[in-house]
DNA sequence: CTGAGTGCAAACAGTTTGCATTACT
DNA sequence: AGTAATGCAAACTGTTTGCACTCAG
């Protein structure tokens, strides 16, 4: 598979705790499917994985708290609703092919970042703290379908 | 500079003849608009900009028709409201510094992605058509103002 | 126990759509 | 002239906030 659920909830409840803030179930359970999950998740989906709620607003305050912790980080894959993923730090990654064709979304595990830009940005006096690569084409299964002609491709 | 006003009507034009679409004044101006912006602009601030309009919907559609004819693309700066810019294929970059103190971006002219993740990305099948990475972490000018300590930098 | 967190309802921001009018080609 | 595009108003989606109640620590 990619990534079992494995949140490191000492670390998790460590942050948290810094700030006053409390590892309730909500936290627990948003974590877990994070984790879980391969792809980034929205408010709307976590909602449904949770079945005991209906009612986003809780989801949307509780990922608010742990992307202040530094738990969770958010992105918008093209697209809105904004999507939301374990921080790098702890086993999120945050690059992305989508295809443009039928929307789909793959992770890319390894960090899509050339050394070159690395080490440019951090000479223009740039901390790097994260990144987040979304890039946009087509997938094999659409480009198989000969939906879509690559250039060069005859037609 | 980064990239006096040099959109490419002619192009333009054939993009949106071709899917019969016009160039109307709006199109122009908006493309004028974005290609004297080093940073991609939200719908409010070309509206705000166009002083002609103050009606947003019409931006939209027209942002919306660019963006089926290949014209503009648009992103996610980390939040919303969504931004646009130029293709790259028409002097467009979509490579951002994002500062999570003050939030200031930064463009990098160079692309960001790695020689090894374009080739394992095509060797996946995938036909990679564009890209956008957003890098964030603290500005050179944030880090001067020693609010946040730098690995390495001294207290 | 006590305050952070939850659930509900109502407000909000950004974006989209319907329809009559305008203007590009 | 004919149709895509505009302008306005109203709908919509995703997200945020106020307040009373609940639960983690």
């Amino acid at each position: 598979m990619f990534e079992m659920p494995s949140v490191d909830f000492q670390e998790v409840s460590r942050r948290l705790r810094a700030r006053g803030m409390r590892l309730t179930g909500l936290k627990r359970a948003t974590l877990a499917e994070l984790a879980e999950s391969e792809l980034p998740l929205s408010a709307d989906e976590l909602v449904q994985r949770l079945e005991g709620t209906e009612d986003p607003s809780p989801i949307y305050r509780c990922l608010a708290s742990l992307e202040e912790a530094g738990i969770v980080c958010h992105l918008y894959l093209g697209e809105t609703p904004r999507r939301w993923a374990l921080s790098e730090n702890l086993g999120g990654h945050h690059d992305y092919l989508v295809c443009e064709e039928c929307a789909s979304v793959e992770v890319l595990a390894d960090c899509a970042l050339g050394d070159a830009v690395v080490q440019r940005v951090s000479d223009r006096g740039f901390t790097l703290l994260d990144h987040q690569v979304i890039l946009t084409g087509i997938c094999s299964t659409c480009a198989g379908s000969a939906e879509v002609k690559a250039p060069g491709t005859a037609d």
